[in-house]
DNA sequence: GTTACGTGTCTCTATTATCGGACACAAAGA
DNA sequence: TCTTTGTGTCCGATAATAGAGACACGTAAC
């Protein structure tokens, strides 16, 4: 669903095709599948993973299943490196202060992507939110934190009068915060960090149950969002 | 370097290539740095370029400057994400437990690559050890731990006569150690951690000075493969 | 035994990508 | 101003892939 049929190449998209359906998968898969899922001829199939597998992009267990490989892995660190680096132990700092797990998301093209994650030391639950994971944008506290730092000719078609005016609130108030909203439970406060060259970013929280005030833990994430730009600018 | 002229798809290949080429740079690549990079033509790479911004795969700054992009991290999600989402809170308390850096390597088709990694809690500096990032075989303590489990038919080809012998010690002592091996003033321990249908994986520490006695410190690693172990038999 | 099924490789034309060059355009430099 | 350099697109002849089927192999069902 995400790969449309891309402008350029054919083979090269259906190869990223390839992963994505065993990205959206939780199990391995066998040829088959992927041959069911993707809708395309066998020998085709056969073909790109035989090229996946020598960039080891994906790779088969004993019984000949396919899943994603490590050579991802290695890709995928050069995502955002610099500002990952710089992230990493301001929020560590700040998931402690607030006892609460946070999280460093990133828009590019239309998707909200966490981008860096730490989960508090003490904590009795810990909320995972790994990075990779895809928010969805206008909805949530980090969906509306980047919304609002987005023009409105950038806005999702169909954005319910609610979240516009929720989003416009973010602007004034300097933050945003959710409740029920993507994951029923969860509460979330989320800040925007513009950083120059970076497209619209945020800093935020997620929790079971709040501790402080609202105005305080966005007060936490400012100061957080101002160590990361300083980092970020040497 | 990774990506030699893999069998099957040349397009995806190249597509692929154009990936790692940016992954190995540590900043952000022009169209033309890519071209020589590459060695391909122009309209090739242009086209290379769209449909990979299609998936979201590549992104491009204000000044046209191409980067990783964020759907790499969503695609690397779903790299071994059982075994991760297993090892990621046994990691976590090992790591306090033994005050260093605790980590886990995967071996895949002639390299080793850290899958996680989790810092301790109160460290003065910490030993960052991503995950994605490549070990050479059978050097380090992780190196030997991965190799012990292989068959010496398997092993690279020009191996020192010193390694061979320490990794047959890792096959009697049950851990493998090393110092000054990879990185200068680093000490590691790592234990073999099994895994039917996983490959051979290695739960491994990292820190600046060794504390405990080596042996205790194989214990606490080899307490939590065993837990590891457990969690992935549910 | 047979039948059915998934796997993996191979061969073959129609379709698609490649690659050279050409073109237009903008930003620096002489 | 006139060059030079990088960017991005577009066009044809050549080389590569797509896509269908056929084939051999192991393996589980009957």
């Amino acid at each position: 669903m995400a790969g449309t049929d891309a402008a350029g190449s054919q083979t090269l998209s259906r190869g990223i095709r390839v992963l994505e359906a065993l990205a959206e998968s939780d199990a391995p898969m066998t040829p088959s599948d992927l041959i069911a899922t993707l809708g395309l001829h066998r020998s085709i199939v056969y073909r790109l993973l035989h090229t996946l597998e020598g960039h080891r992009l994906i790779t088969r267990d004993d019984r000949g299943r396919i899943a994603l490989g490590h050579g991802l892995a290695a890709l995928a660190l050069g995502v955002e490196r610099d500002l990952r680096d710089a992230s990493v132990p301001i929020l560590r700092r700040t998931a402690d202060a607030l006892a609460s797990t946070c999280f460093l998301v990133g828009y590019d093209s239309g998707e909200i992507t966490t981008l860096i994650s730490a989960a508090p030391h003490r904590s009795v639950v810990a909320v995972a939110q790994n990075p990779g994971t895809v928010h969805p944008v206008g909805v949530g506290a980090p969906g509306r934190a980047i919304l609002s730092q987005l023009p409105p000719t950038e806005w999702p078609a169909h954005l319910p009068e609610t979240q516009r005016r929720a989003t416009g609130d973010v602007v004034t108030s300097g933050f945003a915060i959710s409740h029920d909203e993507v994951v029923p439970g969860l509460h979330a406060v989320a800040v925007p960090l513009p950083l120059v060259g970076h497209g619209p970013l945020a800093v935020g929280v997620v929790c079971l149950a709040i501790l402080d005030a609202p105005e305080q833990i966005a007060a936490r994430l400012r100061e957080a969002a101002v160590q990361i730009t300083a980092a970020m600018a040497d």
